[in-house]
DNA sequence: TAATCTGTTGGAAACGTTTCCAGCCGACGC
DNA sequence: GCGTCGGCTGGAAACGTTTCCAACAGATTA
């Protein structure tokens, strides 16, 4: 054998040069087999396996991403001006989704805090993602303006931006189903309480809660629109905010469930009874609605499907950047637009679906 | 110039060969600028950063990893069979805890689900991450023996095992307080409620709480211990189950909030009122514990804590290990006990951080 | 028998970086 | 003036893989 044969078992870990020595064959033939590539005669295939078994040789992962381009990683975004990210209970599940997904395709999830301005751009510059889901609307347009150029795959969830491919919430419908809702069981004092008023996705729930109003004649005053800060304790303090207007609403939209959660509890200190005295309608359905006193009537939105989508939505554009043009998607529900921007580039492509929330009315309506 | 130049900007990503040769100097010196090594002029700093960011470069993280053996990721799994992990409570704070840590010391946090068998392992011999942190009690010991042979550092977080670093809670300690607290609120019908009774954290709640009950020489009887199933509503279960049993307990210990929680509402179905007929005392201190109606009474863990000296702990690993003898620890609280295992191996140092719960009281007592 | 083809196999080159060693240049001491 | 030394710099080698091309053996055909 010649001098450059690595001796078996030198220390460090194996390589698939050890393997191929050590089977006495070439590294091509190894890398083939390992990659269960055809033209390969099983006996080889075999004795390739077996060698590499014997001696505990895994694939280095930084070579193979080394020369194929691709780490197998997918980095998830979740923007959160307020601290820790992981607790509001909404993203929490869409993260599940995600990573859901991504196991599926034998992919990597790649946490990204976003507390450092830059962090997400370093993260696909320096090729440590394949491609990056960007969950929530706490990012600025500019930043994402920077993620296009990359040239990696940029999903969006639960936030859109012109020219990137996103999976969203019809949040306008939403505030439209809780004002019919409230209409319904006869309300005429509506009002509105969230953590801010700030976050487009509130905005735009805001804006559907009124434009039903309007068209029912009721009227939104200013003091019945309150925000209270960004924590559990928001809705309680938009809650008693409103209630120190004077007017007591007998309709409240809360801009999320938290919120609506923590305004009962206000509801319930200033004596007010729900949902005899004051109806409540939340947003988004996460578990806890369902076990407050009494459960809470709220639109329900698929978060484990919005984040699902949006894995799998990566993953295509992963899959036809790398065979070429985009792949035919089919199968998944929710309204889709595939709008693909005239050019050829296939990563311009771009995609939207739009999840529409259910009204889930339980007893606090 | 030579014709292995690189012509500048060629299409593909400007390698560091680019800005060597656009900058006229060598890889060599580009490097040693990159990674701010002293020995190179400041002159000739000035002029490659420059080029650098013209040319729009930024460093590949895999040709790095390649050369250096280091990847800058850190592998973060949470066990639980039970489905989507991010939503307990519990570790979600303890992930916020780890994430922050890794952050400030620019490193990546690769999420591991632990669905699939061996994923873990993997992970570590594909050499995807520098260091693994395991979080939760969920998984077999057969499974950790075999990070053992990684030869990477492995943290366990709340969760411990003979010859791993790791940071735990003092699980006993908490089921001890809990009993001396609802001994002293003069409770002697006790019962204990959880979602199972197989997971080794809650066996020693039970099992702190047990001994207390013995030195005042109360019984816990067998009626008084129940499980209700690996969920939100398991602690509601269990606690119906203990009723039915027709013994009304008058001090309840749950194994964790969600239990606690859930055990009230069954209470309050039952017509008990907390805390004037039952008193109950949850474990670790979720947010919602402070939002109940009653406010629980619960034994506050530092979750994030836990979260953080994980992480500094694997890194102090990873540091210990590039320079050779374990790097001495300070600083950090809890109790800390240091047991380096003779052999030289910087990899077999061990070293357990206990943390104790603490008694917060509420008004559920 | 020679030529061609097919199915396998071996191995060099390339991916982008770090690291080490050698070389260069100016300054300094004798 | 010569030798030495220190500070900088250039560039080859190496990290572990995939991929491509050449080579080979055996079978088939002319």
């Amino acid at each position: 054998m010649n001098n450059t044969k690595p001796s078996t078992r030198s220390g460090g870990k194996p390589t698939i040069k050890h393997v191929a020595a050590e089977a006495g064959v070439g590294v091509g033939t190894v890398s083939r087999v390992l990659n269960e590539e055809q033209g390969v005669s099983s006996a080889m295939r075999e004795r390739v396996l077996r060698v590499a078994k014997d001696l505990g040789y895994a694939r280095s992962s930084v070579g193979r991403s080394l020369k194929t381009g691709m780490t197998g990683n997918v980095g998830v975004a979740i923007m959160s001006r307020h601290a820790p990210v992981i607790l509001n209970p909404f993203y929490a599940v869409v993260i599940g989704g995600i990573e859901e997904v991504l196991e599926e395709h034998d992919r990597h999830l790649l946490l990204s805090s976003l507390r450092r301005k830059g962090h997400l751009l370093d993260l696909a510059k320096e090729g440590r993602v394949d491609a990056l889901l960007v969950v929530g609307c706490d990012i600025d347009s500019t930043d994402l303006e920077l993620l296009k150029g990359t040239g990696r795959p940029v999903v969006l969830v639960d936030h859109s931006h012109p020219g990137l491919p996103s999976v969203t919430v019809d949040h306008v419908a939403a505030g439209r189903l809780a004002a019919e809702h409230l209409m319904e069981r006869g309300c005429r004092r509506p009002a509105f309480v969230s953590e801010n008023l700030e976050n487009p996705n509130f905005r735009m729930r805001l804006e559907g809660f009124k434009a039903v109003l309007d068209e029912h004649g009721v009227k939104l005053s200013a003091t019945g629109i309150a925000a209270g800060g960004d924590s559990w304790e928001g809705g309680y303090h938009a809650m008693n905010r409103v209630l120190a207007s004077g007017v007591t609403p007998d309709g409240v939209f809360a801009a999320n469930d938290p919120a609506a959660l923590s305004a009962m509890r206000a509801l319930n200190e200033a004596g007010l009874k729900v949902p005899q005295d004051v109806k409540i309608v939340g947003c988004d359905d996460i578990h806890l609605a369902s076990q407050s006193q009494p459960p809470l009537t709220t639109l329900a939105i698929e978060k484990r499907r919005l984040g699902q989508l949006g894995a799998e939505l990566a993953i295509e554009l992963l899959a036809g950047k790398a065979v070429g043009a985009g792949a035919a998607t089919n199968g998944a529900g929710g309204e889709r637009m595939a709008g693909a921007i005239e050019g050829g580039r296939a990563e311009a492509r771009t995609e939207t679906i739009v999840l529409t929330p259910t009204l889930t009315v339980r007893a606090s309506t």
